[in-house]
DNA sequence: ACCTTAAAGGATAATTATTATCCTTTAATT
DNA sequence: AATTAAAGGATAATAATTATCCTTTAAGGT
């Protein structure tokens, strides 16, 4: 992925602290700020705090990212992609994204609602395939 | 609403401060930290900040009111009642609960990850009729 | 109704999270 | 290469949450 580009296109200044906040958003997924500030100064020794909740900001600001609020947890930011909605599994903490047709609940809300539904987030949670085995 | 019987069946001690703060938070619908400690203190004047946080994680804890998690929010607690999803109107920023069907897209979801979904979230984000009128 | 006691409340200190400030450095443009 | 507005870093300030400690009170047994 080229991030340099995806600074661009939505004027933001292209900096290497931006470039590796991306990277390690985009290889975790998700992250939050804690987790983002472990593994950004491994390769960015030097980085402040400051400069991750600055540029989340501008980041969210320009919606290259956006925010995934979890109860009882930090939020999650995430690089904006195709539309899609999560799965957290209670037991194992694992949080991955899923890939569901959601135009028809859509739809039947606008309906009943008379909403003009811009956006939506559907969050499942459960117990994953795995965790079932070994419960 | 009878909150002493509601306090009692969930294993809490039934004081002043807590059906203060059941009756407010029935009576929104859902409110924040900040929203509860401003109402409650109107009739509670010595309600301290302390008691409201240490009483949402107990009542948390015992499962009598959830967390409902909203991008860019504090978030808001409810007490617990039918499973309903929820609307936001990103102008006027009303927030209100809509009953839709949702067995199927979790049904979905389950045959095609195959988690044992518990719980899943819902939140709609849009503009209300009113707001679409005024635009 | 009184005792007893564990739990809850209140005030406030301590901690943690987030934002603001200010000066230095750097990316982008000419 | 020079200019400049924006970004980074260190850290102070503020806000949010949790912990502490002492006082008060709800609940159960007599």
């Amino acid at each position: 992925m080229n991030y340099n580009e995806l600074l661009k296109t939505h004027q933001l200044k292209i900096t290497p602290q931006r470039v590796a906040i991306l990277e390690n958003m985009h290889d975790f997924g998700h992250i939050s700020i804690d987790e983002l500030y472990l593994h950004v100064k491994k390769t960015f020794n030097s980085i402040s705090l400051a400069t991750l909740y600055k540029n989340i900001h501008a980041m969210l600001e320009k919606t290259l990212i956006k925010e995934v609020s979890i109860p009882a947890q930090k939020s999650k930011y995430e690089i904006i992609k195709a539309p899609h909605s999560h799965l957290l599994c209670t037991t194992c903490k694992e949080f991955e994204d899923i890939f569901i047709e959601t135009s028809s609940i859509v739809k039947e809300v606008e309906n009943s609602t008379h909403y003009q539904i811009d956006s939506s987030e559907f969050i499942f949670s459960g117990v994953c395939s795995n965790c079932q085995k070994l419960a």
